[in-house]
DNA sequence: TCCTCTATTTGCGTAGACGCAAAGAAATTA
DNA sequence: TAATTTCTTTGCGTCTACGCAAATAGAGGA
C-alpha cells in the first residue's frame, strides 16, 4: 500500500509528464523512509539493494579513496534520484550518501527495477536521462580539475551550489543547507585554507557573504566573472 | 544485408553470451565503415545520429572546454562501444572521437536503438553496464585529480594505457598505438614538460623505455608502486 | 641527401597552492 | 556561566608544478 499520495510525485519535474496510473504503479513498490541529519542513506562499497528518490531535504554524495581522500561527488536535491546503481548493472554503491538535513526519501527495492522499467517506460527514460546529465557533469568536472586554477574551481563549486540549492534572500542567494569550508574544498579539490582565503577576498569585493556553515552569494554575476577568468587575463 | 559475419561479434566479450539470432538481429541494422588515421568518427557538440562499436583499431575520445583546454576522456579499444549518447537520452555527442590508427567501426543509426534494446535484451544490458563502468572510472578520475600529485597521476595514466592497450614484447609492455607526451599530459591533467621529466626519471630507474610516440613499460610493478606512493611516504 | 616539421628533453625562474601552526569566533555541552 | 568542541581565519615558509625558452633528435618529404 503506498503511504504517499500521487501529488507528491506529480509536483516533481521528472514525473510531471507521467500518467496518473503510472505514478500509482511506481508508488505501489515504493516505501518512504526518514533519515535524520548526518545519517547515512547508503554506503560506498555496500551491496546495492535499493534505489531512492529524495522527497525533501538535501543529501551529500561522497566518494572516498583507498588512501582516505574524499570528494563530494554531488548534492542531491528535492525530487532527484540517487543510488541508481541497478540501472547501470552495478552490484555495489560507488559512493556514500549522507543526509545533510532531516530527509524524507522514497525507496524502491532493486527487485522492482526490471518491471518498473518495462511497465513504466517514462521512468526508465527519466533514470537514463539523469545518468546522462550526471555523466556529462562529471566529465566537465574532470576537465575543470585538469585545466583550471583553484580560484576558478572554487568559484564554480559555489555557483553549482547556488544553482542547485540557492534560495533568494535579502542579501542574495543563500545556500539552503549548512556547508563548511572543508566541504567546499572537497567539492573543488583543494584545502579548506584556500577556500577560506578566497572567501575572504570575495567578501572584501562584495561578491559573497559568509558565516559559520553558511554561504550567501551577493553578486552571482561577479562570481561568474571570476569563474570564467582564464589564466592569462 | 549485413556485410559482416557473426563471428566478428562472437569473439568479443560483450557479445560472447548472446544467441546467434540476436547477433544477427544486431548486424542487420549495422553497417561497417572505415576511418583513416587521425580522422574524426564523431564530433563534440554534433547531433548524435549513430552509435558505434570499434571492431579494430584504437580511438581517442577527447573533450574540449570553451577555453580550448583538452582532456583525453578515454581510449576505446577493439570490441568496445562508443558514442552511445542515445542510451542516456543525449541529443549531442559530449566529446569527439578520433581514430588513432586506421579503424574498422560498426555503426548503428540511433533510430535502431529502441527496438534493439527491447528485442535484444542482452544488448541493452551490455550498453548500460558499459556506461556504469565508465561512470565509475570517471569518478575515480575526479578523485585522483583532486587528491593526487602529478607524478602519481601520470603513473596511473600509463598503467591505464597498459591495461587497455598493452602488448607484451621483449622489452616489456608496449602501448599498442602511437602516443605523444602531450597526449599523456592530457590524460593526466598536466603539461608535456612534466611528463617528459617524469619519463626521464623513470627511464633512469629502469621502469619505462620511451621513444618518439612510443612507450614501453619495462617494470609494471615498479610503476604501480610509484602510482600508489602517497604524499607522505 | 638535405630540409622541414614535429616531438622530446632539459634548464631556469616564478608563482600558485599547500602544510603547518596559532589565534579567533561561534556553537554545544556540562 | 564556564568549558569544550568545531569551524574559520590568517600568517609564514616551502615546494610542486608551470611557463618560457632553447637545444636536441627523429621522421618524412622534396
Amino acid at each position: 500500500m503506498p503511504s504517499l499520495d500521487r501529488s507528491v510525485l506529480e509536483r516533481l519535474p521528472t514525473f510531471r509528464r507521467m500518467a496518473g496510473e503510472d505514478i500509482d504503479m511506481l508508488l505501489k513498490d515504493a516505501h518512504p523512509s526518514r533519515f535524520s541529519k548526518n545519517s547515512e542513506i547508503f554506503s560506498q562499497g555496500e551491496e546495492a539493494r535499493s534505489f531512492f528518490l529524495l522527497i525533501s531535504g538535501h543529501v551529500r554524495v561522497v566518494r572516498t579513496s583507498a588512501q582516505g581522500d574524499k570528494v563530494i561527488v554531488r548534492h542531491i536535491n528535492e525530487g532527484e534520484l540517487m543510488g541508481i546503481a541497478i540501472a547501470m548493472e552495478r552490484a555495489v554503491y560507488p559512493a556514500s550518501a549522507i543526509a545533510i538535513v532531516e530527509c524524507l526519501v522514497l525507496n524502491w527495492p532493486n527487485s522492482a527495477w526490471p518491471s518498473l522499467k518495462s511497465k513504466v517506460p517514462g521512468f526508465g527514460t527519466a533514470v537514463y536521462r539523469t545518468i546522462g546529465q550526471r555523466f556529462q557533469e562529471t566529465h566537465d568536472r574532470v576537465l575543470e580539475m585538469a585545466s583550471e586554477q583553484v580560484e576558478q574551481r572554487v568559484a564554480r563549486a559555489m555557483l553549482r551550489l547556488m544553482n542547485e540549492a540557492g534560495r533568494q534572500t535579502a542579501d542574495g542567494m543563500e545556500i539552503d543547507f549548512p556547508i563548511t569550508r572543508q566541504e567546499i574544498a572537497e567539492m573543488a579539490g583543494t584545502t579548506l585554507h584556500m577556500v577560506s582565503r578566497l572567501l575572504s577576498v570575495w567578501k572584501d569585493q562584495g561578491l559573497v557573504r559568509g558565516a559559520r556553515q553558511k554561504i550567501v552569494i551577493s553578486n552571482p554575476h561577479g562570481l561568474m566573472r571570476v569563474a570564467e577568468r582564464h589564466r592569462d587575463e
